[in-house]
DNA sequence: GTTGTTGCAAAAGGTTTGCATGTAT
DNA sequence: ATACATGCAAACCTTTTGCAACAAC
């Protein structure tokens, strides 16, 4: 997803609130978005954003609050001490692989997966809606790492 | 469960790592198992415990740990602030079939999907350490009742 | 000019830790 | 007698908030 497309959504959803375009905005969703494929926290992000230009980290809480509601992004946890973001794009992405140690993940789309799930569903009948599949392990890396 | 069968499990672990056999861990563990239906967190065991007998917030935590690390109990966090606990019944349950309407769950237990998950996560070099799978629908009598 | 936004520092809230005392073995 | 376990309070860590200065409209 292209950064502009990503910015125009933040414009969209702060005119709606009659907010104001501030450029600590633009710049911690950018920050966000370069690092997509990792899930930042709060912290990774300030640390990212306060290097070009003086942001506070209450500022960066404050963002990722507004992207929240704006549907811009969602806050997860893994692991039971810090809350990380990852931008919401488009449509929902069910299956994840997540390291618990760096928050990186991989996205899974596994066909055989799905068919057992549909095949679970109905075993007991129920009509499946929706699903959420979540690995949490470590990666290669941070296997290495430690 | 019978609390008894879940107090030999810790008099057990807390055999194999050497440790003390401590009345505060069983009141502990009693009021997690007294309450089992619901998800308590550290604090509310603790308004619990400390009304018959004089027990630290912090033994409350230290005992947690110590479920945990035998393997009783698991940590869960629902919303951003507070862990909760439950006890783990015997074999693992990841997952779970959920109502989403009246909120039913059934616990789902495929060594297909299991082995699915684990082959998964070595394609991408992951050292798996746990997984949630979640599946949403709707059961058998609220889609009759729509 | 008005009102939202910011950085800072202080506070909050949940969890952990240091320490002297107590207790199971 | 020797660790381990405890309660208390202080520390810790992430997140939130109050406030005066600042910036967008």
């Amino acid at each position: 997803m292209k950064f502009a497309k990503l910015k125009n959504q933040l414009d969209l959803c702060i005119d709606q609130k009659n907010l104001r375009h501030s450029e600590q905005r633009y710049i911690i969703l950018k920050a966000l978005w370069e690092e997509s494929d990792k899930h930042l926290s709060a912290e990774e992000i300030y640390d990212r954003v306060k290097q070009d230009e003086d942001i506070g980290i209450a500022t960066v809480y404050r963002a990722l609050k507004l992207f929240k509601s704006c549907n811009i992004c969602k806050e997860l946890r893994f692991n039971q001490n810090v809350s990380r973001y990852e931008i919401k794009y488009g449509t929902e992405h069910h299956d994840h692989l997540i390291c618990v140690n760096c928050g990186k993940y991989i996205e899974v789309v596994d066909s055989k997966i799905e068919a057992l799930q549909e095949q679970i569903a109905e075993n007991h009948d129920f009509l499946l809606q929706n699903h959420k599949m979540e690995l949490y392990g470590l990666c290669k890396k941070c296997q290495q790492e430690m």
